[in-house]
DNA sequence: ATTCTGACATCCA
DNA sequence: ATGGATGCCAGAA
């Protein structure tokens, strides 16, 4: 009864071959292949591969990463930017830079997913 | 809205 | 090293 079961997470470690040092090389490497003025979501990435990655520690991932990393462009599922309760981060960083690319954001501070998701072909 | 749970890279004692 | 807490999350109750 009950119970959800976890859409994400299939662990790194274990049998898994690709160690974590390949699957942050492919967490950075999806992206850099977002285009300026779109965005994805951490939970978005976590699919995309498989659930190799848990969208959780996607953003661990994002914390400390090569300047050449469009780390603005993944929000969370609400189309929100997590990074302004980090305190470590201006606030509103990530929201000026987005608007900087032309991302569009609500009254109430968040994006229409459905319209700046970027769905790659 | 709020709380809990699953998942996991890091941090810190 | 190693156990526990924390955190750029997401989804279910």
């Amino acid at each position: 009864m009950v119970m959800g079961r976890p859409p994400f997470g299939t662990r790194i470690h274990g049998e898994v071959e690709g160690d974590r040092q390949s699957v942050r090389d492919e967490v950075q490497a999806i992206v850099r292949a977002v285009p300026a003025g779109r965005v994805v979501t951490y939970g978005w990435i976590s699919r995309r591969m498989a659930g190799r990655i848990s969208p959780l520690a996607v953003g661990w991932m994002l914390h400390r990463c090569p300047d050449d990393v469009p780390w603005q462009r993944v929000v969370n599922a609400s189309g929100r930017c997590s990074t302004d309760r980090l305190g470590d981060m201006p606030q509103g960083l990530q929201r000026a830079m987005l608007e900087g690319e032309g991302v569009e954001f609500r009254e109430d501070g968040s994006i229409e997913l459905e319209r700046w998701m970027w769905q790659p072909v």
